[in-house]
RNA sequence: GCCCCCGUGGCGGAAUUGGUAGACGCGCUCGACUCAAAAUCGAGUUCCGCAAGGAGUGCCGGUUCGACUCCGGCCGGGGGCACCA
């Protein structure tokens, strides 16, 4: 009397695939609606348990909420362009596209076993030109509207992948795909001006109070508001027509404390003064040289090199300052140029000792110590501001308002703001993406293809025999008359950013007309995401661009929108032991089992095909079926750590999907018959009763706070108390209630078991159960009765007995009573329903 | 370096606003069933102790009648950012 997986998943799928259940409808009827999106995988070949966990959270969520009277949309899609299938080309002679699409069937049909409640109706793939082509359209109407544009600027070009990375691809310095040390290089690039939005996305972040604090955290810090003030220094003699330099600083209290000025190497004015020195444009040649790798960074010399040039302090015109060349300087950040002062700044005070500079103290902890001389460590906290004439006794603050005050009034500087934010650079010199609808013509420089040739589609017939980008090389492709002047002229050949493929795909999942990206009112209609799921290493990059790009459309009219993912969660990984032999190298565990050396069993740690630690879900739904193997990756772990996948937890599941099985085929088998003993009302049914009406509302609560082990551990514990009882009708009603609830986790056991127990149409479709309150609390409550805060004894009371009885109750028990060693309580503390202290 | 999060049994983890620490699961032990095994069922399982009892949520201190929970300081682990002026 098992229950088989094997042939009840792919009927209860088929049926519901036939009966089109999951198909989300525009017309709601007037039911709520709840989107409930996790992040469209890249089809890299085959689904691992990370998909299946992911996936598996957010079908419980939807699952739930259909039953709860919500018309649910729930989709999937696939993130299809990028490298990966570029380099399977280059290495297995496949095209891109095809192994692409070769993946993106395997992975649909694994994902159909697991059962997901997925409306496949609206399924999308990025690289089909029926989607790649609306975001075209989207791209021309962001560049209309002035939000996309062309410079020439240094980039991160990955030598190995060949092609320029966004500075949130570059981890450590290197390639976040290749690995490759980063080089930098001038290239013609597109960018979308995501700095118009910073405030926006950073007073966006506020209104996101179910998102988690670390993810908001992390998006404030990439944004990086600094408020300061700009300002200008008077050259003492003006070099090449500059007559000032422009500083930035976020210190203007510590302006008296200035001891030199410093401009970054690509400077105007370095270069300038370079002219005519040639030891100069040797040091600036030098700083270009120098690694980008955070380890090379961490050690590199501050360096700096002494123009002989000075520069006039602004408030004393008597008093000059030299202006140095300096490595540390960033020409993209802020102006490029500093004033140090090195009391007050670490890095300064370096530079400072290493040139000799004069170190004064411009802001003391106390008043006493306004003299002291600044040691080893400059410093940077609150403070009295001294040796600084008109700012001397103020504080920090009031000294930074002051000074921008009058810089404000006198007209050499304001305050401003500061952003770490950068443009973002879109063009990719790869094959495998949405290519940017524009052509460069000669006489009439970069025109947009018009709407009516859209969308410019990928040439098929590429060559991947070099390295490089083909599109350059496909003349046949890439050469065309220019849409305006009809004279010779070029596609652009670079691609889009993938990220920008899924910076929209959740909008198009809503709304999927035929001669648009999307229509507005019925995107409207879904958005914003009522919960969207994925992992926490997307918490700036996509989420980031995300967020820009609704608001963009929002901007321009497109979609009423402000924020896109109103909820999110970010789900722990999935991890597993690891094996190494005695030489280092990771085994498979049944390559460990079988070594005929030592085996080293490492930690437990993320799935990897490097680590060779991955299980691959398809043979474990294989022997266990898809209701075991979600089971597993509900339970246990709270679902934002990580989980670590294993045998003996995937058969503990299986035996709760048979346990619960065989709870349901009793009572089928049992079937309505009547109850001797124990008669309709017992206190054992009541007990049973009320242990239901809890369950009902703690698994419903936790199914919304996503906490599904909590809800897993809720209906564990009704099975063991059905179990436990004696048949009854309560009895019988909670295992049709335990099938009920937990249908969003076993869908498929569970219309097995409602088939069973001749439950009327489908489980999936079965209304939420009620709790009902008068149930949920209990006539007899447990009292902990403490001495001195420790605890003595218990007792069972009836709910809201009154003070003076628990007292009484707490002194008659005799435990207390020998604890108390014949004291009398001085101070009694009594909380109803819950504890008695005695304080003797 | 800066910012953030987390430290609870053998293990994963529970514990509304401070109010019976260890729910639930895994593992383990013993027992039942079986020729035997698997499956299943029953009992037990924080530590010390025969017990009464005592100790206990990384460590030290504080607030409180009462602290896993709040505060201060340390130690350990993880994550993010980083020549950002």
């Amino acid at each position: 009397m098992r229950f088989n997986p094997l042939t009840a998943d792919a009927h209860w799928q088929k049926v519901w695939e036939e009966r089109g259940s999951f198909r989300a409808s525009d017309e709601r009827g007037g039911r709520p609606k709840a989107y409930i999106l996790e992040m469209f995988p890249y089809p890299s070949g085959r689904i691992h348990m990370g998909h299946v966990r992911n996936y598996t959270m957010g079908d419980v969520l939807a699952r739930y909420r259909r039953m709860n009277g919500f018309e649910v949309l729930h989709p999937m899609g696939w993130d299809a362009f990028g490298m990966p299938a570029e380099n399977a080309a280059m290495e297995k002679k496949v095209h891109p596209g095809e192994w692409t699409r070769r993946n993106i069937g395997t992975m649909r049909s694994q994902m159909k076993r697991l059962g997901f409640a997925l409306d496949w109706s609206r399924e999308l793939a990025t690289c089909d030109p029926d989607y790649y082509g609306h975001e075209q359209a989207l791209f021309l109407d962001l560049y209309e509207a002035g939000l996309v544009y062309r410079k020439q600027s240094e980039v991160n070009w990955d030598p190995v992948d060949m092609t320029v990375l966004a500075n949130e691809q570059v981890i450590d310095g290197r390639g976040w795909r290749s690995g490759a040390p980063v080089e930098r290089r001038k290239l013609s690039q597109w960018f979308l001006k995501i700095t118009d939005f910073a405030e926006e996305l950073l007073d966006g972040l506020d209104t996101l109070d179910r998102w988690p604090d670390k993810v908001r955290l992390m998006q404030e810090n990439w944004i990086g508001k600094s408020r300061g003030m700009r300002f200008r220094f008077a050259l003492a003699e003006p070099v090449a027509g500059h007559e000032s330099l422009e500083v930035f600083t976020t210190r203007p209290d510590t302006i008296f404390g200035a001891s030199f000025a410093a401009v970054a190497p690509d400077h105007p004015i370095a270069l300038a003064l370079a002219e005519g020195n040639e030891a100069l444009a040797a040091f600036i040649a030098e700083c270009k040289q120098g690694g980008t790798t955070a380890a090379e960074l961490e050690t590199a010399e501050k360096k700096g090199f002494d123009t002989g040039a000075r520069v006039v302090h602004p408030l004393d015109a008597a008093w000059t300052l030299p202006l140095y060349v300096a490595n540390f300087v960033l020409m993209d950040y802020g102006t490029g140029a500093i004033f140090g002062a090195p009391g007050q700044d670490q890095r300064d005070l370096e530079f400072a000792r290493k040139y000799g500079l004069p170190v004064p103290r411009v802001v003391a902890p106390t008043i006493e110590e306004a003299a002291d001389p600044v040691g080893d460590e400059a410093y940077t906290g609150p403070g009295i501001i001294v040796n600084s004439r008109f700012l001397d006794g103020m504080d920090v603050e009031t000294a930074i308002a002051e000074v921008i005050r009058r810089a404000e009034a006198e007209g050499w500087g304001q305050g401003t703001i500061v952003w770490r934010l950068r443009d973002w650079g879109v063009s990719r010199q790869r094959y495998w993406g949405a290519p940017i609808p524009i052509v460069h013509c000669a006489a009439c420089g970069p025109v947009p293809v018009p709407r009516d040739q859209l969308p410019v589609v990928l040439p098929e017939d590429v060559s991947f025999a070099l390295p490089g980008n083909p599109l350059e090389r496909h003349t046949g492709w890439r050469d065309v008359p220019c849409p305006q002047c009809q004279g010779p002229a070029r596609r652009e050949t670079d691609t889009l950013d993938t990220f920008v493929d899924s910076s929209w795909y959740f909008i198009r999942f809503a709304s999927q007309p035929a001669g648009a990206p999307f229509d507005k009112a019925e995107a409207e209609r879904w958005l914003p995401i009522d919960q969207y799921i994925g992992g926490v290493e997307h918490a700036i990059l996509h989420l980031l661009y995300a967020r820009f790009w609704t608001r963009a459309l929002k901007r321009i009219g497109r979609l009423d929108v402000a924020e896109p993912f109103k909820g999110l969660f970010t789900q722990g990984m999935v991890t597993h032991l690891t094996f190494q032999d005695e030489a280092g190298r990771w085994l498979t565990p049944e390559e460990a089992a079988a070594h005929p050396g030592p085996v080293r069993t490492g930690r437990v740690e993320k799935m990897s095909k490097s680590k060779k630690n991955t299980v691959d879900p398809e043979p474990i739904v294989d022997q266990y079926g898809a209701d075991a193997v979600r089971w597993f990756m509900l339970s246990d772990s709270p679902p934002e750590r990580d989980l670590e996948w294993s045998e003996a937890g995937i058969q503990g599941s299986w035996r709760f999907v048979q346990r619960l099985w065989r709870l349901a085929a009793e009572e089928a088998e049992r079937g309505g018959s009547t109850w001797l003993g124990g008669g309709e009302g017992s206190s054992e049914e009541k007990a049973l009763d009320r242990k239901l009406h809890q369950t009902i509302a703690a698994v419903g609560a936790n199914i919304e706070s996503l906490a599904f082990n909590k809800a897993v551990a809720n209906l564990y514990e009704l099975a063991t108390a059905i179990e436990k009882a004696p048949p009854s009708s309560s009895r019988s009603k909670a295992v049709r209630a335990l099938v009920v609830l937990a249908a969003p986790m076993v869908p498929h056991l569970a219309e097995e078991a409602w088939a069973a127990l001749g439950g009327e149409g489908l489980a999936a479709d079965a209304a939420w159960p009620e709790a009902d309150p008068a149930l949920l609390v209990a006539d007899e409550v447990t009292i902990a009765v403490q001495v001195n805060g420790k605890l003595r004894d218990t007792l069972t009371a009836p709910k809201g007995a009154p003070r003076e009885a628990l007292e009484e109750m707490a002194l008659a028990s005799e435990k207390v009573v020998r604890s108390l060693e014949g004291k009398t309580p001085r101070k009694v503390i009594v909380v109803p329903d819950r504890l008695v202290n005695l304080v003797a």
